[in-house]
DNA sequence: ATTTTCGTAATGTGATCACATATCTCATAT
DNA sequence: ATATGAGATATGTGATCACATTACGAAAAT
């Protein structure tokens, strides 16, 4: 049952469930998923491992934020794992795959243009990883879904950009070109412009962010929280 | 005092103290670093999370074994993230960095020279460690020292080969040599045929354990360990 | 009105216990 | 001698409890 809360915990950051450096207790999940302490905080000791969660030395357990630097070195780390994988897939990928692609393109594309995020964050992470699973390279693809796992929370912060989902999906569609070609270095061409620009996006939200809250709330008092 | 025993299986495990397969229990560890069987348990699904340790459902724990396939992954992702972590190290370095290298590499020979397995294994960590801290992308050097968790208990079985310890040096050399010089290029590259030269020996013993262990045990019984 | 201080409530951690289940051992049958 | 089966042991899991520490909030002093 630890596994289940893992999963819960797990699916809930991918799909931008939680916000960056949002606080929680042991106790209330526990409790909001009907089991004891115990297996919540064997999940959570295992997503702080992952760097999913934080746990603040000191009775104080909240979910991790990136902060610049750390978002530049999880894009480096994506386009260098995920471009791999993009070339492999595109090596391997035969005609039975195609047609799964372009069915999950095509709710990619649904939920884009219906700007729901919580499904357009899901959805993108169910297209990449199943084209990630034609490259046959499961310890890679643990890793990058634990990068995923850290830019899970960031992304609700981009979501309002609609104009974001649209130029994604123009990606999304070279990924899924390069992929029906077999071109593998159109592949990883591709997928290092999907993630260039989606950290791009997210770079320039998260300054405008910082920017606003640095006018809004310029000293911080006792009680505040972080986020 | 989960983080202790985190550590020092953590350790022990880059160190190659752990053989891969190998059975163990909550309890025995408990007892033998001498707390109660929860801070074990704890830091073992952290361990898990990170593939070290598996869980085999059903009440078996054991160190993770790697498969060829999986030891091709772990290369292919080195040699992706740490030439990325070579690069910037060049890029980065300074002159106060070049002394602590340079010791660290003395360390490494003088390892090398007295064939100490264990020691060479652990300062072959720490060199690439302080090489990749230059590079100031922590979140990277994290997936980097997951992976190299994984690989830690297949190496022991590379120990006795004293021929590529030798070899190994070389390309230390060279990853030496291209960062005091700050170059880039040569920095990945020598990082890269590093990484190579290691799976290549890690395969070519692997081969020859499983040919060795299908000749002598044909069959398996009952009660036998894997490993 | 702001800052400081102190008391209370809450939270993570570790320990112990009970349980379901798989594993191991030994006896038995072939 | 080997294979099979049943009893006993051991192991991971989950729950509950006690505790040290910390964060929170109210009250008081400036």
């Amino acid at each position: 049952m630890t596994d289940q809360v893992y999963r819960h915990l797990r699916d809930g950051l991918m799909a931008g469930r939680f916000a960056p450096g949002q606080r929680l207790t042991i106790r209330d999940l526990a409790e909001a998923l009907g089991s004891s302490p115990m297996p919540v905080r064997e999940a959570l000791r295992r997503l702080q491992a992952e760097g999913a969660f934080e746990f603040s030395g000191t009775a104080r357990l909240s979910v991790g934020q990136l902060c610049e630097a750390q978002l530049r070195d999880v894009r480096d780390a994506r386009v260098a794992l995920e471009g791999l994988l993009a070339e492999h897939a595109a090596a391997r990928m035969t005609w039975v795959d195609d047609d799964e692609v372009r069915q999950l393109y095509g709710r990619l594309q649904a939920a884009a243009d219906a700007v729901d995020v919580t499904a357009y964050l899901w959805t993108n992470f169910a297209f990449h990883r199943r084209i990630y699973q034609i490259a046959q390279a499961p310890m890679i693809l643990g890793a990058v879904e634990n990068f995923w796992l850290l830019i899970g929370p960031c992304f609700v912060l981009v979501a309002p950009d609609a104009a974001h989902l649209q130029r994604s999906m123009e990606a999304h569609r070279q990924i899924l070109d390069a992929l029906l070609d077999r071109d593998a270095p159109a592949a990883r061409a591709a997928v290092t412009d999907d993630i260039m620009q989606a950290a791009n996006c997210l770079s320039r939200v998260l300054d405008k962010a910082a920017k606003e809250r640095s006018v809004a709330a310029p000293r911080r008092r006792r009680g505040d929280i972080p986020e």
